[in-house]
DNA sequence: CCATCATAGATAGTGGCGCTATCAGATAGC
DNA sequence: GCTATCTGATAGCGCCACTATCTATGATGG
């Protein structure tokens, strides 16, 4: 029998499952090494050890393990931008635009692009648009300027029209915005909340990608009267 | 002296200004040994030879460039992906859908994840959405496939309530294609359509996450009242 | 108590990707 | 003729997300 080990008593405590490497593996479908480098690259806090050579990895690596994989594979972040907001999100100085201002300058790539008419012309209408919106943003952060870029990279390959589509996109923009603010007053908890805001900006951008694909494919039906594409 | 070189006769027709590698390079600020390996790859058809060791290449090199540019950097599209869709474009038995198949294949990330209870019930949401919507698109392709992981994913996190404004996401992608159709209907010609939608595809896609993220900032601000992050 | 298995921690290696460097031989343009 | 530039080919690089291997240790079961 050998009594109850240490990692008993630990997974005692407020009814996590301690578990071992092993099965921590086998529970979120991450192999035993990437484990191991996801804890060397500080995306996972180390198991408690209860032995020179054991540790036990409770309920909390479990959902991390799994806001890693979500990131990474639906999100498309790196480890290291993923490793970024995490140590902002455990912060515990973190203010929720602090955290925010992070997750966005890591989510948003930066575009390098030697200033010339068309950039500035894209951050112009950018600025117009938050104007006119009256949104309270600086059209200077990182979000406006990467859809500054997108407005230019537009007007480069000869789409500069699309600027007066733009306050349709805005309009979908807020109300999107709307909704999420919605969701994360009805459904979560103040201490989530950070996290919950990482997780929403991340896939809720490749929730409406993939929404917009689907309206597309039916708009794209009813104008062109194709049938829909089953591939 | 010497007349007119071979060059020039093909700089003469229909204005293009046909250039050798090196100026191609200056204008797009694209490196030399990068447009030879975009010419490897199948993304950007070799420059016209004039003999053994020249080329020449015209206007039509230049917007090529900058469409890989932009999906590259904006879109975030792999050199293969890119490679497979301007295949498609220039098929010329391509079909507005078919082509826009192949950019949506190539474009959402294919997730594998064993079936399980939680993806199951993610493909059943999306497809109550698409019937109740009425949207003539099948629930089972790749937009509506990738839209499951999604939910799934948020799921994973403890955040399956979120398909509670999955309504308010679809209008807003709705408003947005509706858009996207009547920019196309104006401003583009019958030839451009199917690279149009391309780019419209994917720059679209980093436009509206940049607005969402604007629109996040003014309403954070709203509801946190805290200053608007200038980071 | 012993055989077997799992583990921690460390270091090195792998495969894919988007280029980048280098070279030989030929031509451009003065 | 002279130098800068070009084509085409091959090899290499730097980053990234892992993955493999190893040692020393402890867990586990009979």
């Amino acid at each position: 029998m050998m009594g109850v080990s240490v990692g008993k008593a630990v997974e005692g405590r407020k009814g996590e499952h301690a578990v071992r490497i092993g099965e921590l593996s086998r529970r979120t479908g991450v192999s035993v090494p990437t484990i191991k480098f996801y804890v060397r690259e500080g995306l996972l806090p180390a198991g408690e050890l209860t032995s020179p050579n054991q540790a036990s990895y409770g309920e909390t690596h479990v959902q991390r393990l799994r806001l890693i994989r979500a990131l990474l594979d639906v999100g498309g972040m790196s480890v290291a931008a993923i490793r970024d907001v995490i140590v902002a999100v455990e912060d515990p100085e973190r203010s929720m635009h602090k955290v925010l201002g992070v997750t966005a300058n890591r989510l948003v790539p930066r575009y390098e692009r030697e200033p010339d008419t068309v950039i500035e012309e894209a951050r112009k209408s950018v600025a117009e648009l938050v104007a006119a919106r009256g949104w309270h943003a600086y059209p200077e952060n990182p979000a406006g300027e990467a859809l500054a870029a997108a407005l230019a990279a537009l007007d480069d390959v000869g789409h500069g029209g699309f600027v007066e589509i733009l306050d349709a996109y805005a309009d979908a923009a807020e109300k999107v915005a709307r909704a999420d603010m919605d969701y994360v007053a009805h459904h979560v908890a103040r201490e989530a909340l950070v996290e919950s805001a990482v997780v929403g900006t991340v896939l809720g951008d490749a929730i409406f990608a993939a929404l917009r694909r689907l309206a597309h494919v039916d708009a794209s039906n009813r104008v062109f009267g194709g049938p829909a594409d089953r591939e």
